[in-house]
Order: C-alpha cells, then sequence, then structure tokens
DNA sequence: AAGGGGTCGTTAAACGTTTAAATCGTTATA
DNA sequence: TATAACGATTTAAACGTTTAACGACCCCTT
C-alpha cells in the first residue's frame, strides 16, 4: 500500500540523482548542491514525509547506533533501574537500546548474545550468567566491544563496571558485628558468578577478622530456579538449633524481599530478634515494619560509566581493558539496631 | 581487523557464487545444490563462524523482526513487569524488543516514536502520552502497526489492550463504601489520558450510586513532574477540615508508594483511621504494616494479547481494529476492612 | 538429430543509503 | 585561444543479503 518514501522517491519527483538528494539531506549546509535544487528537494522531501531509512544506512556504514543489553531480568526493579539509565546515558551517544533476560541461563545469555550479534549491535552491555565464558571470550575474539556490569569473571580481562562485592559485604557483616550480633548468617544465591562469591567471601572476612568462628550452616545457599521456597528453607536452618543466628545479611533484593517475608509472617521481632542488613534497594526496604539498613549500590554512576566506557572501546577498540570498582554505601535504619534480647526460634 | 564472514568471503573460499552459498544457509534441505558443495560450505562457513547479517536481510526483506516499545519509563515496575512480557511473547513470534521512555512526555514520545520508526521496527507497543494523538494519527497513516496499551484516545480507532478502568475504579471505591466509608477520596495524576479519567469516573460514579454527594475536594491531582510532593500536598488536603476523608483509593502503584509513606510518617492507622485501595501491585503494598487492598491488573494476558494483535496486524494491515477491554480485580486485604472510629486529622 | 527434461549452478537485480570519482558546462587565466 | 579551475550534478560501486531467471551440461526419448 502506503510504501514508504525513498530517496529514489524524492529524486524522481525532483528530476535529479539520488545522490543529489542524499548530498542535501545528509550533509549540513555545504557541499556543491545549489540553493535552488537543495530547497526544492528539502520541500519535496517535506510533502512526502520522507525518513531516512536506518537499516539501509546501517548497512552501508557498519554502524546502528544500537546497544544491546542483557540482563537476568528485565523485571527486577534492580536491572530495570539500570535499564532506564542505561537508556538515558546511550540516548546521549545517539544510540538505542535492545534487550533481553537471560533468567540466569547461560544458553539464554548465549542465544541472545548471538542474536543481538546478527543484529549488528555496535556494543554489549552485559550482567553475565555463569557458565557464559566461553560466550564472552568469543565475543572478545570477535572484537566485538562489550561491557560486563553487575558480575564478571577474574580471569578474563575485559571492560566491567561494578562494586568492590567484598568490601560492602565485609562492611554490611562489620556493622552487625558492631551491633552486638556474633551469630550472624548470609543468604546467597548459589552460584559460582564471582559477585556472589566475593560477597560471601566478604562476609566470611569480616567474621574471621573479629575472630569468630563461622559455622557452614550460617550460610545459606538458594538457587535460582526456586528461589521463594529455598528462602524459606534457609531461614529456617538459621534460625533453628543451638546455633541459631541473630542477623542475617541478605545478598540481593530479591532474596531480602523473600526472607523479610517470612520473618513478617513468622513473627520474628526485627531488630529485637533479627537484625537485617541486605544489598541493593527495595520498596519492600521501606515498607517494611522496621525499617532496612542496605547495601547501595551506585546504579547511576554504573550505568552511566558501563555506557561510557562502551562509547569508548566502541571508538576505539584497542584500548585496554577497563575495570571500574565503585564502592557501595551501607544506608543504616533500624534493621541493625543494637539489641539486648535475643531470642531464636525454639 | 577481524572484519565479520559474509557470503562473499566463504563464496571465494569455496569457489562459487554468493548465490550459491545464500542458497545453502539459508534453504532448508532442497533446492537444487549437491551434497558435495552443500557440505563443502557449511563446512567453511563454520570455519570462518559465519553469522548471517541481519541488517542485510532486513533491507532485502523490508523485516526486522524488532518491536518498538515505548512506556512512560522502564523503571517503574508496572512497565518493567510488562516488558518482561512482552520480551518472552515477542521472542515466541521471534521479535526483539527495542524500548524506550517517554516520561510521559510528549515530545519525548514523539522522538522515540520517530527515532524507531526510522530504524524499521516492525511494530509498536505503545503506552502514549497526553497530547500525542498526532503522532498516533500519523502511525496509523503511514500504516505502521501498533497496539495501545494501558492508555488509549477513545476518539482514535486502534488496537489496544487495556482493562476496564472505569469498572475496577468503580468497584474499588464500592468496597471502600461498602466497608462503611462515606468521605472517600482519589488520588490521581491530573492528565487528560483517558485511563485516568476513567479512574476518577468510575470513583464518581460509584459515589453517586450509593447517593454520596462527593466533594471536589476529595479529589487530588497530582502532577507527573512533582508527584511526591503534590501527592502529600493531595493527601494534606484530603485530610483536613471538617469534609476530611475516611478512606482513599490511589490511582496507581507510584501515587500509593508516596501515599503510604506519607501515612506512615503521619501515624495514620490503617484501616482504623483510613481505610486504602490502590492500582497496579508493588511490594509496598505487601510490606505496609498493613496490608493493602489493591486493584490488579491482569498484566500477563496485557502484554501476551498486545504482542499478539500486534503480529497480527503486522501479517494483516487491513484488518478492523480491535480494543481488547480485560477486567482488573481487586485484591482484598486488611487496608479496607471495616472499622468504627473515624479520626479526621485535626 | 532434434528436442525435452533434469540437475546444479551462476547472473543480475534489488533493498535504501553513502561517497569517491567522473562528467559537463562555464568562466577565468595565461 | 587553449587550458585550467570551478561549480553543479551524475555515475557507479559498495554494504550483505535474497531470489527470479537463465545457462550449461548431461541423459533420455523419439
Amino acid at each position: 500500500m502506503n510504501k514508504k518514501t525513498s530517496l529514489k522517491d524524492i529524486a524522481k519527483k525532483a528530476g535529479v540523482s539520488t545522490a543529489t538528494v542524499s548530498y542535501v539531506l545528509s550533509k549540513k549546509e555545504n557541499s556543491g548542491i545549489s540553493k535552488q535544487v537543495s530547497q526544492k528537494i528539502r520541500k519535496i522531501a517535506k510533502e512526502l514525509h520522507y525518513r531516512p531509512n536506518q537499516i539501509a544506512k546501517s548497512l552501508q556504514s557498519g554502524k546502528t547506533f544500537t546497544l544491546g543489553l542483557i540482563v537476568a531480568d528485565i523485571s527486577n526493579p534492580f536491572f530495570a533501574h539500570i535499564a532506564r539509565i542505561i537508556e538515558d546515558e546511550a540516548k546521549k551517544h545517539r544510540y538505542s537500546v535492545i534487550f533481553g533476560s537471560s533468567d540466569e541461563n547461560a544458553a539464554k545469555s548465549r542465544d541472545l548474545i548471538r542474536l543481538l550479534a546478527n543484529r549488528q549491535v555496535d556494543g554489549f552491555i552485559i550482567a553475565p550468567t555463569k557458565d557464559s565464558q566461553k560466550e564472552i571470550q568469543l565475543l572478545k575474539k570477535q572484537n566485538i566491544p562489550f561491557v560486563l556490569i553487575d558480575r564478571h569473571f577474574p580471569k578474563i580481562d575485559t571492560d566491567y563496571v561494578g562494586i568492590d562485592n567484598h568490601k560492602a559485604a565485609y562492611n554490611a557483616t562489620s556493622r552487625l558485628i558492631g551491633t552486638g550480633n556474633s551469630k550472624i548468617g548470609i543468604i546467597a544465591y548459589s552460584t559460582s558468578l564471582h559477585h556472589m562469591q566475593e560477597r560471601i567471601r566478604g562476609y566470611r572476612s569480616a567474621l574471621k577478622e573479629h575472630d569468630i568462628a563461622g559455622e557452614d550452616t550460617w550460610i545459606g545457599k538458594v538457587d535460582f530456579l526456586n528461589v521463594k521456597e529455598e528462602v524459606r528453607g534457609a531461614m529456617d536452618r538459621l534460625l533453628r538449633g543451638p546455633q541459631a543466628v541473630t542477623a542475617i545479611l541478605f545478598a540481593t533484593n530479591t532474596l531480602a524481599a523473600h526472607g523479610l517475608k517470612y520473618i513478617k509472617e513468622s513473627g520474628i521481632q526485627v531488630p529485637e530478634d533479627l537484625s537485617v542488613i541486605a544489598f541493593d534497594e527495595s520498596d519492600a526496604f521501606d515498607f517494611f515494619y522496621c525499617p532496612v539498613t542496605y547495601v547501595k549500590q551506585p546504579l547511576t554512576k554504573m550505568g552511566r560509566e558501563a555506557v561510557k566506557i562502551l562509547t569508548g572501546r566502541i571508538a576505539d577498540p584497542e584500548k585496554p581493558a577497563q575495570q571500574l570498582i565503585l564502592d557501595a554505601k551501607v544506608i543504616v535504619r533500624k534493621s541493625c539496631e543494637t539489641s539486648a534480647t535475643r531470642l531464636p526460634i525454639s
């Protein structure tokens, strides 16, 4: 029906070549074409509602001005928020963003990366899943620009933006110790992903530093596939028996949300019975009956820098990889205040 | 450096024409080329890590297999959730999703639509802003497939997926009336957008139906630009004076979140002093000290149907526009239980 | 010996741009 | 008066695919 109008249509109507039209419509103000012809062409272009076909431009230029964003789940507020920041920063550089959710699944992640690579995105921002080292290596070998966010593989030298997870977990745990807790648990994902390992390591370091002999049972591991149930199971284990903990560090917002629900339902009193600190941010932390202390990641900076590093790499594929490790901030609230009485669940 | 390999490269190496390579690599199993040549080509393709250039395909076929998603703000959980559903459903139809946030700003929305149209997306899913009728008309005139979600313009005959906002607000308000409230307020956005008008109208209908003469002061209008402050101002007004309300309906999750924070800080007791119902979903509703009754939109169905309708339209641009109006469900919880004592703030 | 079919592959055009190089008048310069 | 220079526009190739149409070759019939 209503075919889109192309340079050719304009050229035909104006009685000139498509080259002339292209020069007029793409060049700023100069370059060879007479005022008369220029104006005529511009007029016709407007009449026909000409809109340049970006696909054709991309084919010819080899640039799509599109960034691929791959996260675990775009509906997770953590990633949704980052996505928004990336969108805004990308726009400043004239890029659009095409996204995909990997669900922490390496195969999905691989498929997404390939799909978007075929679509010739100019670069990727990726929160990689476990077991995707090979795919990341491949991107690197193919010289496709990308930046990892949130997680990375320390053995692969790549661009990366994230926080110092060890330090963040260390600080959070230290806070719990400082307010009088000596039995402290952590609930984390059961994954080899480095950021998660670092959070656990930071937790352990803090215990060790304060001469607390941590128990293995204090570390609750949760699989991505069955979060709700496994968080509850882990909480049960942490809060039971003679070594029951009096404080818990949740390694992500999702883990915390489930944990807090459990706490609420079991009638456990925070901070009297249990101190709590969580990673990330959530409405849940504000609205929980006792405002939850949390480890706030500098999302804005992370998103912006990721885009900057990526555009930098697109501009210069040869420059050395850059790892940007930011500090997270512990926002202290009531959920980890000192308390005298500590009652393990019987 | 590492140029991507094209059909031409494979053709050269195999000593055949690019056409042959194309036939082998794109056709399923048949069509003309001998086993030997086929295998040779496939082998070389694998060796050279051939990946088809989707941009070139798109130029030639006129299809990008990309959908444009334009929402108010991808970091709003409501839209982030829908985005995820759309992503998944789109994938089933082999589409990827490129997104943009309009911030309820018509100019931004227009720019986004044009940008993505230039990128030749095969269709749009749009939560339109106010004052974007013209742009929507334009899309229609240009025969670019699109589906509106969440909001639409009743005067423009377009595909649309949303809920019956009048009915939803009517039901929610009726619930508040049914539990003994007769002074009921609503906090909504100050916008001409139809969905918001409908929510207000539904609220009014319910009052009228129950012979309650609503006060204008019971309707708090909030501008998109200054939500936090204006919600607080509106709440102040609703809760003051002889006509102070004993119940509030929040027209969106964001409005509710700010309102609930205000309630919490002012020490107002829900549901004793104030009943509350909110549209949408939020962690805030679960974690607020009194679980909040909410109007749950069928997001999954909305997202899925939007994609289905869109792909349907892409396939057949001539078919009549389809409006899918779904029912929202009031999920009753404690925040709107009957209560005897009602104390306006003095 | 001429024609009819297959089989396997190539040619060439097309999609909508960009852009270096060529062309063609004019006009100024030597 | 040749020629150089300039200004305005066109030609043509290129980006990486797809695909209709064609051609070459071989085998079979009649």
